[in-house]
DNA sequence: CTGAAAGCGCTTACAG
DNA sequence: CTGAAAGCGCTTACAG
C-alpha cells in the first residue's frame, strides 16, 4: 500500500531550490515568503501530492490543540456521561498529537446556564468546539462567533443544518421517530390507542424530540393509522403526581395498547407499568441510560432506540484532530446508525 | 489529563547510571546487558512507570510489521467483503506505524484451498495473523503453529475459544440466534410452523451456524413453542431446484408463516418469496449484503441481523497493532453488539 | 524574506 | 556488555 519512498519536505526544498525552511512556510501559511518562491514550492507541492509524515510533525511540534466540549452535566449512567466517556476515549486514542480537552457543563434544563458558560469562554486559546446542541438559539449565535474567529466546530446529539458546523455527528432523529413506530405496530394493531409521554420542563422542547415526534407520525399516517393518541406531560422530580396522570388515563381509555416517550426517560413510564405489574402495554424509548436497560432486561421496555453516544463523542473529538492536525478535508454530516436495542442483544452495546 | 513532562528514556538511564543504549536494550529485551544493568534498569522502569512515546519510536524505527490476513475470497456486495473493508481502514489510520498487511484469500466452500493456503505461508515473515475461523479443525492446527512460533493471532467471525488466540473479534452466535427468533415471534403466534433453510456445500456446518440454531432453539423451548420447524437443502447456483422444493414445503404445510435462515443467504428465500409475491411469510436472516439489503428495502426479509463485519476487520488489525508495538495487553475477548437491521434503519448502518 | 542549525524522543549501527 | 553519535522528518527560533 505505502510507499516505501515518501517524499519528504527536504525533497521538496530540493526541487524547488529553496530550503526546508521556506517549505515548512508556505505548507503552513505562515507568510514570509516571496511570492515567487511561494508558487514555486506550491506547484511542487501539489505535483508530487505532497503528504506530511504526521509521526515526524507531531514529535517536532510544540503546538497543544485546545478542545473545548461543552455538554450539559449529567448524573452517573444518563445518556451525556457515554458521550464524554468517548471524548475521553478518543483523547487517550490521540494523546500523541498533544491535544488538551477541556470539558465545560451546563444544565440541561436552564438555557440561562448555557448562556452563561458561553459567555465566559475565551475563545483566544480555543481551537476547535465539541458542542451539545440543546438550545437552538444559542446555538446559532454561538456558532456566528466561531464562524468569525474561523474556529471549527461540530455538533452533537442533533443536527442545527443551516449552521456552518465542521460536522455533525449523530443520528436522524426523524427516522428515529419512524423505527419508534415500526416497533410498536409489531406488536397492536392500526386500531389501538397510543400513549405518548412528555416531561415537562421550563425550556423548549428539545429539536430532537420534535423530529422523533415527526417522524412517529409520519408513520402512522403511512399505515392509514386508526387509533388515537393521548398526551401526558410528567414531571420528572413527581411520582406521585406522574402516578395519579397515567392511572387517569389508562383507566379512561382502556384501549390504549402502547406508550411513547420521545426522550431518554422512558423508565418513567416503565417503573410505573412495573408497580401496576402491566405487560400488555408496549413501551418504546430511547437510549440505554441505566435505569432504561434495567426496565427493558426485566420486560417493561419492549425496546430502545440507541444513538451510540460513546462513538458521537469519540467521532467528534477525532474529526476535530483531523481537522487541526492533518488539515484534512471532513465529510460534514456523519450520520451515525440508529440501533434497536432489545432484551437479548442491549448488553453487547457497550463496545467502542 | 496528560503529564506535561513526561519521562524519557534519557531520564530513565541518568536515574540508572547507564546510556540510553542500555535502556534501549533492557525495554526490548534485546539482550547484551549485564545482570546487574538489567535489573537497575528495570527498577527505575518500573518505578517511574515508563511510557514510551509511541510517536518517537515509529519515527526512529525502520521496523516494519507483518500482518497476514487469512479469509474467504468473495464476490462484491458480501460478508466478507465488508471485513475486508475494515482492515484496509485500519491500516490508512496506523500506517505511520510502519504496518504492512498481505490479504490470503481461500475458498470458503473448499476446506482443502485452506489448507493448501496455509501450508504455503512463510511464517518466519510474519509479525501477526488475522484469521476467519470458518474450518474448525484445520483452524485449531494452524494455531498450534502460530503459538509454538509465539506469533500472536485473531479470530474474527466465530469462535473458538478452546484456542489461545489473542482476541476473538465477532458476535455471539447463540445470542444471535436467539434475537431471530425473538423478531420471528412478534410476527407469528407460537402454534405458527416455522421453516428453517440451510445451503448445501461440501464441508461442516459452519460453528457459526450451528450456534445459531442452538440459540434458536433455546428460544422456542422458553416459549413454549407448539409448532413445528421443517427444514429445507437448498442449493446456491440452482433456482430451479430451490424453487421446486420451497414449492412443495410451502404447498406441503401452509401453517409455515415465517422462515430463517441461518447464515447471509437469506435473499435465496427472499427473492423467492418476491418471485411467488408473498408477504405473509416472516423472513430473518444474516447481514447486510447487497442482496439481503434490497429484499430488506422491499420488505421480503422482515429483519438482518448484523454482526459489524466492517468493525471486526478493524478492530482485528488495532488489537494486532496495538499488541505488536504497544506490547499492550489486550483484552482476549471483544464482543461486538448484535445490529437489529429493518427496512428503516438499514441504511445507516455503512458507517466506520 | 531566507537558510542553517538545533531539537523532538526514540532506534540503530558502530566502535570499544 | 556498553556508550557516543547519527538519524528518522518535521518544527522552531535565530541570524542574516
Amino acid at each position: 500500500m505505502s510507499n516505501c519512498k515518501e517524499i519528504r519536505i527536504v525533497d521538496i526544498a530540493k526541487m524547488a531550490g529553496v530550503s526546508v525552511g521556506t517549505v515548512d512556510r508556505v505548507i503552513h501559511n505562515r507568510g514570509r515568503v516571496s511570492a515567487a518562491n511561494y508558487t514555486r514550492v506550491m506547484t511542487v507541492l501539489k505535483e508530487v501530492d505532497y503528504r506530511p509524515n504526521m509521526v515526524a510533525r507531531s514529535l517536532a511540534s510544540k503546538k497543544v490543540y485546545h478542545i473545548v466540549v461543552i455538554i450539559p452535566a449529567y448524573a452517573p449512567g444518563e445518556y451525556w456521561e457515554y458521550i464524554s466517556r468517548g471524548v475521553d476515549r478518543a483523547v487517550e486514542d490521540f494523546r500523541q498529537y498533544h491535544l488538551s480537552v477541556t470539558k465545560l457543563y451546563f444544565d440541561q434544563f436552564n438555557e440561562a446556564s448555557f448562556e452563561s458558560l458561553l459567555r465566559d469562554i475565551k475563545l483566544d486559546e480555543v481551537d476547535g468546539v465539541l458542542l451539545g446542541t440543546l438550545f437552538y438559539d444559542l446555538v446559532c449565535s454561538f456558532s456566528k462567533e466561531l464562524d468569525a474567529r474561523k474556529i471549527p466546530y461540530v455538533y452533537v446529539d442533533s443536527d442545527i443544518p443551516g449552521e456552518r458546523r465542521m460536522a455533525f455527528i449523530g443520528t436522524d432523529s426523524l427516522v428515529g421517530g419512524q423505527i419508534a413506530a415500526r416497533i410498536l405496530f409489531r406488536n397492536i394493531t392500526k386500531e389501538a390507542d397510543i400513549l405518548m409521554a412528555r416531561i415537562v420542563h421550563t425550556g423548549a422542547e428539545s429539536t430532537q424530540a420534535k423530529n422523533r415526534l415527526s417522524g412517529f407520525n409520519a408513520y402512522l399516517t403511512s399505515i392509514d393509522y386508526k387509533g388515537c393518541m393521548y398526551r401526558v406531560d410528567l414531571d420528572l422530580s413527581d411520582d406521585r403526581h406522574n402516578y395519579e396522570i397515567l392511572d387517569a388515563i389508562f383507566h379512561e381509555h382502556p384501549n390504549i395498547k402502547a406508550a411513547v416517550i420521545f426522550n431518554s426517560k422512558a423508565y418513567i413510564v416503565g417503573e410505573y407499568l412495573k408497580n401496576r405489574n402491566r405487560k400488555d402495554i408496549s413501551l418504546v424509548g430511547y437510549d440505554l441510560i441505566e435505569k432504561n436497560a434495567q426496565l427493558l432486561e426485566e420486560g417493561y421496555i419492549e425496546a430502545l432506540i440507541d444513538q451510540r453516544p460513546r462513538m458521537q463523542g469519540y467521532m467528534g473529538v477525532k474529526l476535530l484532530c483531523e481537522r487541526l492536525i492533518l488539515n484534512g478535508e471532513i465529510g460534514n454530516n456523519n450520520l451515525l446508525p440508529i440501533d434497536i436495542l432489545i432484551k437479548e442483544n442491549y448488553k453487547f452495546s457497550e463496545t467502542y
